[in-house]
DNA sequence: TAACTGTACTAAGGCAAATAGTACAGTAGA
DNA sequence: TCTACTGTACTATTTGCCTTAGTACAGTTA
């Protein structure tokens, strides 16, 4: 299935299920204006309490990843406008790695060369962000 | 002082502690058989529970980056031996940041530029790491 | 001996996560 | 309308981890 829980994870439950909810809807996965498994379907699936699968979607509704509508469901959103702030947030993660390198001995010349070994192993892979939506979506 | 809590922070306080004298400790701010701070003075000058400090020493000493000896103290462990494994860690988050970039439209050219930025802001602090002291420690 | 060191306990409180159960309003199809 | 689904909002309880508090013991050093 899509979503998989990892108990040696130590994160709470909630926030696993919001992050790779996020990443698939990221990553296009789930398309815009899909529809997103049910509170309950999903709890039964994952055998996790609904409470915490509703606490989950919570998370993702105020973020903006998704909007919810009593009576039809959870669907996910519009997020091509949080590209900016997702962007920023991937280039300061990136930034906190890059900070040890230096006390590794790790210098920018390893760092590219594995940087450019990544792209080349994920060259088929690398679908380009789903953004040009516009038009086909109508607000339910 | 060498460290400080930040009450912001959502870890652990003996999770920060740890990581950061893991930090000083790779960085070789503190040198190899250096004597740290007691648990009771540690504990005094940042306000908080000796046990709480023990048991940031015990991670610490679990997992090689210090040795601890009754009625001594705690010295800094030689750290050498685990530089592969860190060196390993650092491009394994590396490798789940630059997950990411796909899904963002964040290609390869990006990256490499903001690497090459990276290492150009930090030219100054970027020390090696202190690995050549083979010699001089002795265990004590 | 005195003052330090690390270490090992027990006990208690606080807090967030997770579970359990119930209830209500909106939607869609038979 | 009836039925079954949907999200949402509560309360209560349990669980586990973190932290604090206090005490105790063995080893080291001056």
């Amino acid at each position: 299935m899509l979503i998989e829980i990892d108990f040696r994870d130590k994160r709470p439950l909630y926030e696993q299920i919001s992050d790779k909810l996020k990443r698939l809807i990221e990553e296009g996965v789930i398309g815009k204006d899909e529809l997103l498994p049910s509170v309950r379907a999903l709890s039964m699936e994952l055998s996790i309490n609904p409470n915490t699968i509703q606490k989950a979607y919570g998370v993702l509704d105020r973020d903006g990843y998704s909007y919810s509508v009593a009576g039809k469901g959870s669907f996910a959103a519009d997020v091509s406008g949080l590209l900016p702030g997702r962007i920023a947030a991937f280039y300061g993660e990136l930034d906190t790695v890059l900070a040890r390198a230096p006390a590794l001995g790790v210098g920018e010349k390893e760092v590219t060369e594995h940087v450019s070994g990544f792209f080349r192993d994920n060259a088929g892979s690398g679908r380009t962000v789903p953004q040009n939506n516009t038009g086909g979506g109508e607000e339910k």
